[in-house]
RNA sequence: GCCGGCAUGUCGGAAUGGCAGACGAGGAAGACUCAAAAUCUUUUGAUGGCAACAUCGUGUGGGUUCAAGUCCCACUGCCGGCACCA
C-alpha cells in the first residue's frame, strides 16, 4: 500500500520547486496566448472562495493551453487606487498608502496559494508612480486631442463618498459603492469624450467573442437611436424650438410640446400671467433628487403661456415645462404625440390637452381612446397629404422629407454621455494639468510625468467639492509649463477606473521607463485572447477599457483596437445558504481555512465542481470532502497500480482514450463541472481493474491542469524527471474509443420495452430482426415504422 | 413597464431531438471496530406489487415528431439588465 496522500507535504514540495524552475517560460518559440485575470483591488478582508474560483478557472484553462504548445502570458496586479482603498484608510486611521500596501502583500500571499502559473516578474500595482505615469500620459494625449475637457454642469454627487460619480456609476438613483441617494451638483469637472467613440463601440461588439449578455448591455447602454431634429417656430417670436423624435412620421399628431425645466428658454418663454408658475416649478425642478424624480408617479408641468408652430401643418402648439423631459438628452425639448407615446398620453390626459390619433389600428380610428397605440403599423390617416402611407415607411422617409422641406434634419443620438473623469478624493492619480491665468489649462509636459501623488496627513474628502489635495498650497502652487507665470496645479484626481482602463496593455513590458508599452512588444504579445471575470463589469470597465483602447489605437500606441478578444463571466460563489457573502452576514468563506484542511488541488477542483462555471452556486461544506476524498481515490489508484506492470487490455485503452475525448470537449466547452465527473466516473470505473502504465500517465497528465500538485507528484513517482507541463496534451484515438458490443435500447410506440446487444459493425436488418425478437410480445401483425438510428436506439410503431 | 436568462430527485447538478436523474452530497442497510471516526460494500425519483414488472414523472396548458427536459405557441414563478432616452 502507498502512503496516503498528504495533501500539504505534496503541495509545499512543488510549490518550491516552481518558484526555482517555473514551469512556464517564454523560449521565444512557442505561439503566445494571453490568459488574463480582472485584477483585484486589494482589500483589507482578503479573498474569500468566490474570488478563487475566476482565478482557478483562468489557471485551468492557461496550464492547458501551456500544454498544448503556447507560451502562456498569465500576469497578476492590484488596483489600488480608489474609494475602496481609501475608506478602508480612513476606517482603520492608517495612510492609505501603508494600508494599501498591506493589504496586497496579504493578498498576494493568498493568490500565490492558488498555484496558478503567474509570472511575477510581470506584476503591477496602479498606484506605483511607474505605472500611473503612464494613467496621467494618456489622459494629456487625450487632452491633446480634445477629447477630455472642462465643463461647469449639474452632476451626480455622492454626499456619502463626497465625490462626484459617472452616470455609469449610479444604480437606480443611488451611489453603486455606498447606496447613499445621489443628488446633483453643479461644478467644473474635467470629461472625456467618449460619445466620440459611441458608433465604434456599438459597431465592433459584433465581431467579439463575448457573452451575448454583456454585447447586449453595452449595446443598451449606447443606446443609439435613429430620428429627426425638427424645428417649431415659437409664435410671435424669433427663436425657433428644436426638438429630437425617432417618430416624425407621427408629426401631424404634434398637438403640444414640452420642455425640460433647464432649458435655456425655459424662463424666458414665460408670458406675463404664466410667468410665477413657471418660475416656481423651475425652482421646485431644480431641487428634486434624482430619485424624487425618476419615482414621480403622477406627471408634473406647467404651461409657459407660449404657443409654437407645427411646421408641418402650421396648426398652434401650446409650450409646457415637465421634468419628464430630460435636459441632457436629444435637445431638451419634446413634441408630443399623445396618441401614440405613453407618456405624452398621461400627460395631455392629466393637463387635458387635445389628441389626434394618426395612424389607424386595425385600419380605423380609435373611439374613446384609452391608451396611446404605440406601434409603428397602420395606415396614416388626420395627415394631409401623408394619408394613405404606411407609418412604418413613413417612419424611414419622414426625416428626409423635413429635411427637404428645410425645418428638419435626420439625427441619431445616444443615450451614453461623456465620461465624468474627476474626483475630488486624495487616493487617485492627480490630473496631470496645471491651471495659468493666461494660458488656461495647460497640460505637464511630459518629461515632468508623473506628477507624484503628495504624502498629506489628511486626506479625508471635504464636503465643498474640493480634493484634499486643494489644501496643499506648497503642491498646488507651481508656475506654468508654458509662459513662467505662477499657476495652479489641478487637484482633482482621477476615478478607479483609470488604471484599469489599461492594465492589461502593460503587463507584457512592465518596467519600461519609456513607454506605456513598447510597441513590438504590443505587436507581438497583445491583445488579450482570454479575460476572465465577473459580470459586475459589463458597461463599466469593459466600456471604457474599449474606449482607451481605441484612442491609443488612433495615436498609434498599439495596432488593435479591442483589448479582449474573448470574455468569459464566472458565477458568483454564495453563502450555504444561497446569499451573497459578506462580513455582516457572517457567512464568507476562507480559502484560508479550506487550504490547510484539504489542500490547494482539492479547493481548486472544488470550485469547479461546484456547478456551472457561469452560474452562481452555493458553497457547500460537505461538497468539498467528496472532492477530496475523489483526489485520495486517484492517488491511491495511481500509487497501487504503478509497479504492477498489469497488460494494457483494450478496455484499458478504450477508457483511456474515451477519457481524453470526454475531458478535451468538456474543456473546450469551458464544461469545467463535468470534466471534473468525466475523472470521478474514470477513476470508479479503473478501481476494479490492474491498470498499465500508459493509462496511468494519460490520466495524470490529464489532471494537470486541475490538480498540479498532485499531478506533478504522481508523475514523479511514475518514474519521470521532468515536469508533466513539459508533456504535450494528449490526443484521442476516434478508432480506440469504439466499443465492440453496443446496447440498443428498443422502444415500441416510444416506449422502451428492451434492450439488445449487438456488434458495433451490425447492419440495420440484424439490428431490427434482434430487436424484433425482443419485443415480439408486444408486436401487432400491422406494424406501421421500424426506425433505426445506428448505433443509437430502435423504434417500433404498430398500431 | 421594456429587454434578456432560468425552472430536472432530499440538495448541487448531468443529458449533439434518441435508455431522464451521470457525478457528487445527503439518507438507509451492512462489513471492519470494544466503540466511534475514517474506509469499504449495497441501496436510494414517486406509486402499486413478495417479485418479475407495471404506471406516473423534467414549473403549467397546448402543439410538432416514430421519439421532447431539449423544438414551437401561450401562461406562471424566480433571477438579472434598463428604466420618463421621446
Amino acid at each position: 500500500m502507498a502512503e496516503p496522500y498528504n495533501h500539504a507535504q505534496v503541495e509545499d514540495k512543488w510549490t518550491k520547486i516552481w518558484e526555482e524552475h517555473p514551469v512556464n517560460v517564454n523560449d521565444g518559440k512557442r505561439p503566445k496566448y494571453y490568459c488574463l485575470d480582472m485584477f483585484p483591488y486589494p482589500s483589507g478582508a482578503g479573498l474569500h472562495v468566490g474570488h478563487w474560483r475566476g482565478y482557478v478557472i483562468s489557471d485551468v484553462w492557461s496550464r492547458y493551453k501551456l500544454m498544448n504548445g503556447y507560451y502562456v502570458i498569465h500576469p497578476m496586479g492590484w488596483d489600488a487606487f480608489g474609494l475602496p482603498a481609501e475608506n478602508y484608510a480612513i476606517k482603520t486611521g492608517q495612510h492609505p498608502s501603508i494600508s494599501t500596501q498591506k493589504n496586497i502583500d496579504n493578498i498576494r500571499r493568498q493568490v500565490k496559494q492558488i498555484g496558478a502559473i503567474y509570472d511575477w516578474d510581470m506584476e503591477l500595482n496602479t498606484t506605483d508612480p511607474k505605472f500611473y505615469k503612464w494613467s496621467q500620459w494618456i489622459f494629456v494625449q487625450l487632452f491633446k486631442k480634445g477629447l477630455a475637457y472642462e465643463k461647469e454642469m449639474p452632476l451626480n454627487w455622492c454626499p456619502s463618498c463626497k465625490a462626484v460619480l459617472a452616470n455609469e456609476e449610479v444604480v437606480d438613483g443611488k451611489c453603486e459603492r455606498c447606496h447613499s441617494e445621489v443628488t446633483k451638483k453643479n461644478l467644473r469637472q474635467w470629461m472625456l469624450k467618449i460619445t466620440a467613440y459611441a458608433d465604434r463601440l456599438l459597431d465592433d461588439l459584433d465581431a467579439l467573442d463575448w457573452p451575448e449578455k454583456v454585447k447586449k448591455m453595452q449595446t443598451d447602454w449606447i443606446g443609439r437611436s435613429y430620428g429627426a431634429e425638427v424645428d417649431f417656430p415659437v409664435e410671435n417670436r424669433d427663436e425657433k424650438i428644436t426638438v429630437y423624435t425617432t417618430r416624425p412620421d407621427t408629426l401631424h399628431g404634434a398637438t403640444f410640446m414640452v420642455l425640460a425645466p433647464e432649458h435655456d428658454l425655459a424662463k424666458s418663454l414665460a408670458t406675463d400671467d404664466q410667468r410665477d408658475a413657471v418660475e416656481k416649478y423651475i425652482a421646485e425642478a431644480a431641487n428634486k433628487s434624482n430619485v424624487d424624480r425618476m419615482q414621480a408617479k403622477e406627471k408634473t408641468g406647467v404651461f409657459t403661456g407660449s404657443y409654437a408652430i407645427n411646421p408641418l401643418n402650421g396648426n398652434k402648439v401650446p409650450i409646457w415645462l415637465s421634468d419628464y423631459v430630460l435636459a441632457d438628452y436629444g435637445t431638451g425639448a419634446i413634441m408630443c404625440v399623445p396618441a401614440h407615446d405613453d407618456r405624452d398620453f398621461a400627460f395631455a390626459k392629466k393637463f387635458d390637452l387635445p389628441i389626434v390619433q394618426v395612424i389607424a389600428k386595425d385600419g380605423k380610428e380609435i373611439e374613446n381612446m384609452e391608451e396611446a397605440y404605440t406601434e409603428a403599423a397602420g395606415t396614416m390617416i388626420n395627415s394631409g397629404e401623408w394619408n394613405g402611407m404606411e407609418s412604418a415607411v413613413l417612419k424611414k422617409e419622414a426625416p428626409h422629407i423635413v429635411e427637404e422641406k428645410g425645418f428638419g434634419r435626420a439625427k441619431k443620438n445616444y443615450k451614453l454621455r461623456d465620461w465624468v473623469f474627476s474626483r475630488q478624493r486624495y487616493w487617485g492619480e492627480p490630473i496631470p494639468i496645471i491651471h495659468c491665468p493666461k494660458c488656461g489649462a495647460v497640460p505637464v509636459p511630459e518629461k515632468d510625468l508623473p506628477v507624484v501623488l503628495p504624502n498629506v496627513e489628511s486626506y479625508q474628502p471635504t464636503d465643498t467639492g474640493e480634493s484634499p489635495l486643494a489644501a496643499m498650497d506648497e503642491w498646488v502652487n507651481t508656475t506654468c509649463p508654458c509662459c513662467g507665470a505662477p499657476a495652479k496645479r489641478e487637484t482633482n484626481t482621477m476615478p478607479q477606473w483609470a488604471g484599469s482602463s489599461w492594465y492589461f496593455l502593460r503587463y507584457v513590458d512592465a518596467h519600461n521607463n519609456d513607454a506605456l508599452v513598447d510597441r513590438e512588444k504590443a505587436d507581438k504579445y497583445l491583445p488579450v485572447d482570454m479575460y476572465i471575470g465577473g459580470v459586475e463589469h459589463a458597461v463599466l470597465h469593459l466600456l471604457y477599457s474599449r474606449f482607451w483602447t481605441m484612442f491609443l489605437h488612433d495615436i498609434g500606441a498599439v495596432d488593435f483596437d479591442e483589448p479582449f478578444k474573448k470574455l468569459f463571466n464566472q458565477g458568483m460563489i454564495l453563502g450555504p445558504k444561497g446569499v451573497k457573502m459578506s462580513k455582516s452576514l457572517g457567512n464568507v468563506v476562507s480559502p484560508d481555512d479550506m487550504i490547510d484542511n484539504y489542500g490547494c488541488d482539492t479547493l481548486r477542483m472544488y470550485e469547479l465542481f461546484i456547478g456551472p462555471p457561469q452560474q452562481d452556486s452555493a458553497w457547500d461544506d460537505s461538497g468539498i470532502e467528496g472532492v477530496y476524498r475523489f483526489l485520495c481515490k486517484v492517488w491511491n489508484l495511481v500509487l497501487d497500480n504503478k509497479d504492477k506492470n498489469a497488460a494494457e487490455t483494450k478496455d484499458l485503452i478504450r477508457l483511456r482514450h474515451q477519457l481524453i475525448d470526454t475531458v478535451t470537449t468538456r474543456l473546450q466547452g469551458f464544461n469545467l463541472n463535468t470534466v471534473v465527473s468525466a475523472f470521478m466516473e474514470f477513476n470508479n470505473k479503473l478501481s476494479k481493474m490492474d491498470v498499465d502504465k500508459k493509462t496511468l500517465e494519460a490520466y495524470v497528465t490529464l489532471l494537470a491542469p486541475f490538480a498540479p500538485h498532485m499531478a506533478e507528484e504522481l508523475w514523479q513517482q511514475l518514474g519521470h524527471d521532468t515536469s508533466v507541463f513539459k508533456e504535450k496534451w494528449p490526443e484521442a484515438d476516434k478508432a480506440a474509443m469504439q466499443e465492440d458490443t453496443l446496447e440498443i435500447p428498443v422502444q415500441v410506440n416510444g416506449k422502451i420495452r428492451a434492450t439488445v446487444s449487438v456488434a458495433a459493425d451490425a447492419g440495420k436488418d440484424e439490428v431490427l430482426a434482434l430487436a424484433k425478437e425482443a419485443v415480439k410480445d408486444r408486436l401487432t401483425d400491422n406494424i406501421v415504422k421500424e426506425i433505426y438510428v445506428p448505433k443509437k436506439i430502435v423504434n417500433i410503431v404498430v398500431k
